[in-house]
DNA sequence: TTGTAAGCGTTATCAG
DNA sequence: CTGATAACGCTTACAA
């Protein structure tokens, strides 16, 4: 039923291999046998098999995308921008949604190398240690975003993470907090998220604030469970005078249940975020918060993913891309 | 370099026709030969090749899904429902954005098919001439997201438009307003948007409130012209009573350019959204908005796609699923 | 129950 | 420049 190579040659008069030259360009043919060729494909309405294509060629122009959880603004706009790159180059995005669990992502790094992805984004809130056994032995290159593998040279683009939180909690500190809760969303046994606790410690150190353990809370995505951690802290009477997410849901979480409960941002709590999604601009208050670039994260591993994939590019340092971010001020900060 | 049925085969002693019958299980094979090959198998770390059985069987286990824009709430939220169901399945997505741009869309149309996706998940603001065409002919089954084809029997799950917007138009009309903005993002020659239109007005005719074409604005669907809108409206002293938009994004764009110029929600102005996206719920005022079961929405349209694939279905009026919904009243409204 | 061989739709090698 | 023909890795009649 459906028209391959063969239906052209025969109708062309030529063999398969000449219909197969005039479709790839791959060597020469004579102009005339090129125009007819060109034309039965255009009367049969022929499209080459990819599958067929795939098969020979060991090529399937198939990228895979492991994300924690799409319907959040971060990821969205990332894969937004990785579709879009990749669509340019001619590939094509598989999906897979992790949840941000283990298990999942596990399966998904199999499957996806099952199905003869050319390269991998992989965005995980957690990386550990079965994810490096694969990226180390993976057929395929893969790029992370916002995550770093220290062990060895894996493909990573992210901001600077520490500078990020210095800079933040070095602002909410000259705005006059002096207990600054933070935050954040990954363990604390992950190097990125180590990073962030670092750039807060290093910040309250120059300002002479006592760092306080207590006031880093960990493991806090979602946002019910972070207006649940701020409802806690009021019920104990424990409320900081700042509270500093690493990721704006979060943090309009938390200023959600301030709100709710009567306090007043920014005069008795400064809340800050982290991201600079859609979010942070359209509530109110404004969410003072470090913009990143989400759409350039994504589009940045997704050209360096292509490049890799064909070897453009050789292993080495230039592999991890540190783009800037910025402190963006909105009323939640004083 | 990558290990094969053959090597399989070659090491267990067998025929690959063995081999492939333990894998597939499609034809018996005595015990201590099955447990030799599996061994072997195991031993040798072998995944069948995808690609070469796509080739010979003719299928892909790929679902195409063709978004309007992957960054927004609604969108994210319904590609997690289809990525679950389809993942329980084992079919896999390929995601395409279009930008809500026809060419995009028709481009992806076509790429989807070279592709041989088995199956499509269509959501799109404007379904035209050139998308019906392609659905009528595809080799595949389309189910539609919010949208139908009334020329023809097409796969389609949405909710009740016109009930859904007669009974928020009602409504605000019940809490005092007479003057009620409708801004819908797509346009009005779509069926869709169109039944949107109906209850509107049949809401109106209902509570003797005039009809005025002027309060009825088309094609928004981008936060930024909402805001665009609003402020124009405040510019020419044109502010209605009330602003209900068929989708949540753009209310908050229109609740954050009223508040930023004053106006108070909802003694002023009352807003109403559609959807029930996360935002809904976040932003301060909470917005009253039409709640759609939008995980729902994706994952049935995911179920009834798959079973059409499997043609465990014939195509049939049930083909259309009307999914409920429900006003869900916030402080945007009094 | 098992093996042989044809075929899925291409590309690529090698003669001519 | 063009055409056979052998791969690619697998499933599936058809034979044995």
């Amino acid at each position: 039923m459906t028209i391959t190579i063969k239906d052209v040659a025969k109708k062309a008069n030529v063999s398969i291999s000449t219909v197969s030259r005039v479709i790839n360009k791959s060597k020469p043919v004579s102009d005339d046998i090129r125009e007819r060729v060109e034309e039965v494909i255009k009367e049969l309405n022929y499209e080459p098999n990819q599958i067929a294509r795939s098969l020979v060629m060991k090529k399937t122009n198939l990228i895979g995308v492991i994300v924690p959880d799409i319907s959040s603004f971060f990821v969205g706009e990332i894969l937004n921008a990785i579709e879009q790159i990749a669509k340019v180059y001619n590939y094509d995005i598989i999906l897979c949604n992790s949840y941000a669990e283990r298990e999942q992502e596990l399966k998904y790094l199999n499957l996806l190398m099952n199905k003869h992805v050319e390269g991998l984004v992989f965005i995980s809130y957690k990386i550990q240690k079965e994810h490096k056994e694969f990226i180390k032995n993976a057929k395929f290159p893969v790029v992370l975003i916002n995550r770093f593998i220290k062990e060895f040279e894996s493909m990573s683009v992210s901001i600077d993470n520490e500078k990020a939180t210095y800079d933040m909690t070095k602002y909410l500190i000259g705005k006059g907090s002096k207990s600054i809760a933070l935050i954040r969303s990954g363990d604390s046994d992950d190097m990125f998220i180590n990073d962030q606790l670092l750039g807060y410690q290093k910040a309250l150190k120059e300002e002479s604030v006592e760092y306080n353990r207590s006031l880093v809370y960990d493991g806090i995505f979602k946002i019910e469970k972070a207006y649940k951690l701020v409802e806690k802290m009021i019920e104990d009477d424990n409320v900081p005078d700042a509270i500093f997410a690493t990721n704006d849901d979060a943090a309009i979480a938390a200023m959600n249940c301030l709100l709710d409960n009567g306090y007043k941002i920014p005069e008795d709590v400064q809340v800050a975020g982290f991201h600079d999604t859609q979010i942070a601009k359209l509530f109110r208050p404004g969410l003072t918060t470090i913009k990143q670039p989400i759409f350039d994260l994504g589009s940045v591993a997704t050209r360096m993913l292509i490049k890799k994939i064909n070897e453009d590019v050789e292993l080495n340092e230039s592999n991890v891309k540190i783009m800037p971010h910025e402190l963006i001020k909105r009323e939640s900060s004083k």
